[in-house]
DNA sequence: AGTTCCATGTCGCGG
DNA sequence: CCGCGACGTGGAACT
């Protein structure tokens, strides 16, 4: 990684035109080859940047990277304050916890959370365009397809909109109802589930995963 | 601007959890608080990150990052590589031109790219699901929609398809057709428009901004 | 502060 | 390579 704190100016052509008026920043240049420039502030998104792959070259005073879409970024540098240079190595990377598969997870163990008398036919439902998060039979015998997001949003909406429209089709199991379930449902989601016919229910990640301990517990 | 080339181990704890292994990693700390943890790869974003605001504290050989929303970032440092720190000052900010706003706002200036005799009724017309980008009457009197993106996807003509149902249920405006408006269009959101009867315009940026450059000459 | 939509989104997976 | 969906999306603009 090499790194450069300088006064600079910085252009980018690309997808849009963006320019950088002359300042201090620091531009940081990594083993793949990416550039990245830094202000000292707004957030850890760096002002401008590209991504590899790339070619670098400096020309003059100025460093040149293009990519083979054809962007191209240009740092014209002034006075250079600071530079070094260091070897850090491969990365392990990240390990995370705790996404919208778990939400999944716990919903399939405990569906009557999504209305009394509910009961899994299964995970993962396949349909020609896609699965269906949960295929559920509700109290009175009719089937349920289940859209679970972690934060439900229009474009929940239409997904599950899709999946009902096929599987009323197909007709096999209709007629079958949805349930839109999310830890939080925006209220333009809402309106138009609603509008759809389509039920909301918001669930508590730490009440599911708390019934869940309490499960286990019992045994 | 505080940078720190160091061995480490990385703990988030918040809207998910998520953990570094320890390497060696670049932890910059910017003027307005907010954490960054790097690796020498894997593009410009941060491997794990906090932004500001947020409270800084210094735990022995580890630093502890919390904000308000109760997340936490825990950088459990070993051998520090490198240290150092200095003052970038204010940032002028970045230029940006050739985003939606400003073809929306050229396309609201010049309705006729749209079709013949189409003359703007307003920008940003609400809706419950969210305001049309452009509503217009044409050249027959009738109403039209349209939704105007930078690149033309399917979601955009989703977007579209959802105003129309509602401007055409309300009734007061019927029948409202729609126009899908992009520099790019791509092949599949232009099957799907073509499908749902609305129909596509790829506009050229340089020319509309061109027309609106002789506009202003005028005067 | 809460809500909405844009973004050079980025990133990963599957066809 | 394209399409599609998730993301600690982040960020800005507007109510």
């Amino acid at each position: 990684m090499r790194i450069r704190v300088a006064e600079c100016t910085v252009r980018y052509e690309g997808r849009l035109n963006a320019f950088l008026p002359t300042a201090v920043r620091l531009v940081m240049v990594k083993a793949d080859g990416c550039v990245a420039v830094h202000a000292d502030g707004g957030a850890y998104k760096p002002l401008n940047w590209m991504n590899a792959p790339n070619t670098f070259t400096e020309e003059g005073t100025a460093w040149v990277v293009m990519n083979p879409k054809g962007e191209r970024l240009t740092i014209e540098f002034g006075e250079v304050h600071f530079e070094t240079s260091m070897e850090l190595g491969e990365d392990p990377g990240l390990q995370k916890d705790g996404v919208e598969l778990e939400l999944q997870r716990l919903l399939a163990e405990q569906p009557e959370v999504l209305g009394e008398g509910m009961t899994l036919i299964r995970r993962e439902y396949p349909t020609p365009i896609g699965p269906v998060d949960l295929l559920c039979r509700d109290g009175s015998g009719h089937t349920v397809a289940v859209e679970i997001k972690r934060r439900g949003e229009i474009d929940g909406v239409e997904q599950l909109t899709r999946y009902l429209e096929f599987l009323n089709r197909e007709g096999r199991l209709a007629p079958v109802r949805g349930i839109f379930a999310a830890q939080i449902i925006k209220p333009q989601a809402k309106v138009l589930a609603v509008d759809r016919s389509i039920a909301c229910v918001e669930v508590d990640y730490d009440d599911l995963r708390g019934a869940d301990n309490d499960a286990m517990r019992l045994f």
